[in-house]
DNA sequence: TTTTATAACTTGTATTTACAAGTTGTGTTT
DNA sequence: AAACACAACTTGTAAATACAAGTTATAAAA
């Protein structure tokens, strides 16, 4: 599989336009024979691309009508989220590394079921605090396996999406995932790194992705303040 | 489109015998060629099939393997919850009705925003108390448009699904949807409802889904006591 | 002017065919 | 007995083709 299928690059053409503003919200994209033309390639393949693409949420199609494009919006990793107050865009998004990836056990007490070869090999853990405009709202510990990632631990994360260096550098890719979600009173320690008011409860999530290698998931236990923004998702 | 595709009906036929666990998990379904022989159908029809079952995180397909069945997991309209404690599915799901559907106009501080028409034909609203194992988790407050539902406010709809009512007589089918997540304190309300203790957050949800029919949303204001259970969801 | 029919689009469903690529068991060879 | 090669599966990608069904603009008819 070192060939990238067509329907792959039509789809990340087209992602790329869409999110790049290419084709605004309401728009509709280039007709499914169109496509073809330009690109060359026959119409199951094309709408396999723009499949994909209505499984991402990016686009919405209407039989006689065509393809629209839907408002894109602000991503964390595959979550996203949207401000409760306005229609405005969230800004301003940092990250700081709260616990550069180590190479550790796996916890006694984890959540998550582990294969025998996840369990072996131990894992690396890392934390990360998010913010949006300068205000802390997103707390995450992350578990990965430690297989197929060479050197990881002496990579730079500042600024950089976690999944971005996974498949930019080891080729591993998310595909898909389970996660349960609660709201919960917080710690005092959860309290204090997301600055929450007395009496606010966060939203807490656990996640589990599976990604495009066997055995290779990735653990995350995530704390939401979810005072002035909301985790919003599409389906 | 009075006719169901052939896909469709291999989706429901394969989606029955999971659920009802003809396929137990980790099974192999029959594979492709084999479903195609014993249904009459080409490859590609059983392909769109299987993605659906995909989609709906009910099977799992892998290269040179087949399709391995998921762990269906049970479901409240189109949410899923899990026991925290414990893997055993949830029983005795119980809804009672605390405002059966009535005619009204639309709230004047309504979230969402609506279309022409959705907010001339004014809307049906109702409100449920969802009951795990005789304990309230899930109270739930429902707008829909006032179009293509005549005589729904005679209807029981005790211990019925409002999907399945509208699928079955209206035709109308939710496709997709939208929401928004946050973890808040209950009001007086909400925590008498939900019997919450003293302290304990609740789960919020507003959403919208999308059906078969323009200008046919369903929106739904949800609170969820996520003491012992959670909200579960693939994708 | 308004209504109606039609033509020219759009996406949806389906068949048929072909080969690539991953998995697994069965042999044969060592 | 162990290692290897291969055949027989599995799903993945892709082409070419056909017709159905929904949408929209245009032209003809009332």
């Amino acid at each position: 599989m070192d060939t990238i299928p067509q329907y792959r690059k039509l789809y990340e053409i087209l992602r790329k336009h869409i999110v790049k503003g290419v084709y605004k919200e309401g728009d509709l994209l280039p007709s499914e024979n169109e496509l073809c033309a330009a690109y060359e390639m026959t119409r199951p393949t094309v709408r396999h691309a723009l499949e994909t693409l209505v499984k991402d949420g990016l686009i919405l199609k209407k039989q006689g009508k065509g393809s629209i494009v839907r408002k894109p919006s602000q991503n964390i990793g595959i979550l996203s989220i949207s401000g409760t107050a306005s229609a405005v865009g969230v800004r301003y998004l940092k990250t700081e590394i709260l616990q550069k990836p180590i190479v550790q056990t796996w916890p006694g007490d984890f959540e998550f079921e582990l294969s025998e070869l996840e369990q072996e090999s131990g894992c690396i853990y890392m934390e990360r605090l998010r913010y949006v405009e300068d205000e802390p709202v997103f707390y995450d510990i992350n578990h990965l396996p430690n297989i197929f990632l060479p050197r990881i631990t002496q990579r730079s994360f500042e600024n950089k999406s976690l999944f971005e260096i996974l498949r930019k550098n080891y080729q591993i890719e998310v595909l898909g995932g389970e996660q349960k979600l609660k709201a919960v009173k917080p710690t005092v320690k959860i309290r204090q790194l997301l600055h929450l008011k007395p009496g606010q409860p966060v939203l807490y999530m656990e996640r589990k992705l599976y990604t495009n290698k066997e055995n290779f998931n990735i653990y995350s236990t995530i704390y939401f303040n979810s005072e002035k923004h909301a985790i919003f998702g599409s389906f």
